[in-house]
DNA sequence: GAACGGTGGTTGAATGTTCAACCCGAGACT
DNA sequence: AGTCTCGGGTTGAACATTCAACCACCGTTC
């Protein structure tokens, strides 16, 4: 690899520094808002929120884990902090091996996410939805397209199969 | 708190889930570069970096801390750990309180951020900079200059005192 | 001078994530 | 049959970050 890689142009610095600078603040505040209120952080808050929309509540480890951008590993253990708060079950993937295991949530796990969505979204909505125009929405998600492409093709397929 | 909070659009909805992408795949990309080329995160990396372009390679604990994003806690673990491997030292700010202790940059860091800034760089344009115009770069930075007002506007002061 | 609050900084325990190893069971191939 | 590999899933140790407590020292106030 020849090391002809030139510095970052001052625009580009500066995007860079103001990028980071999201990357770093705003997991944080949405971790926050929901540490605080609803005693989750934004993974976890994910597992519950994909569950709450399936047909059976249930959706089968693997599977879940892409749907959340983590590993095997990192979802199963926060099933197992789930699970011990009562709010999801593990079960036995029903008409398959019986080594593929799926995650359940129960109504316990149905009542929190239905009390704590709108707090979440709110938050959501405070720190990127409403400070920029319909027209930055718009671009940022392309911006994010082009992005994604470089970092995690797969993220995009799995976005718009839950959109579908 | 009343919860007229309406859920997100459509278009919304899109480019939030694109936003979160980014922000669990951009991050890991960066680390994970950093990580396999060089054995340190982006934070530390960022510590070594600041104090590279220092006047005397060194800086106040607090403000680093703040310069680089962190928490004055995280700041010293990460301090221990590069002073561990050679590449920082404490020592007590000349002319102040005993209290305060300044990083370091020794020999040996400067040559590991000479030696690690190019591959840092070229991964950054490749996950950010290459898939974009100039005009998305610039679009990029003025949506995280609005979100950063939500999220932390103290940042932006201390990326245009950087800049200074 | 003695008590006070505030700031800079560190420490250790608790929490969450990563990493590598491991288990189990289903095919596939001989 | 037996062995092989592979993928789903879990586990425990290592690592990084957070959190709360703590120390040290300055400046103030009484």
């Amino acid at each position: 690899m020849s090391d002809d890689t030139p510095w970052l142009s001052e625009d580009e610095l500066l995007a860079w520094l103001h990028l980071v600078g999201v990357l770093t603040t705003l997991p944080a505040a949405i971790d926050a808002q929901l540490k605080r209120d609803a005693s989750v952080n934004f993974f976890e808050y994910s597992i519950l929120s994909v569950l709450s929309v399936r047909p059976r509540r249930s959706m089968q480890m693997a599977t879940l884990a892409v749907l959340t951008n983590g590993s095997q590993s990192r979802l199963s253990h926060a099933v197992s902090r789930l699970e011990r708060a009562g709010w999801v079950d593990r079960r036995q993937c029903p008409g398959t091996d019986p080594r593929h295991v799926e995650a359940v949530l129960t109504d316990a796990g149905m009542a929190k996410v239905v009390e704590i969505a709108p707090g979440h979204v709110r938050e959501v909505r405070r720190t990127v939805i409403d400070p920029l125009t319909s027209e930055d929405v718009a671009q940022l998600r392309t911006v994010c397209e082009k992005i994604l492409k470089a970092t995690g093709p797969a993220v995009l397929d799995t976005i718009d199969e839950t959109r579908r």
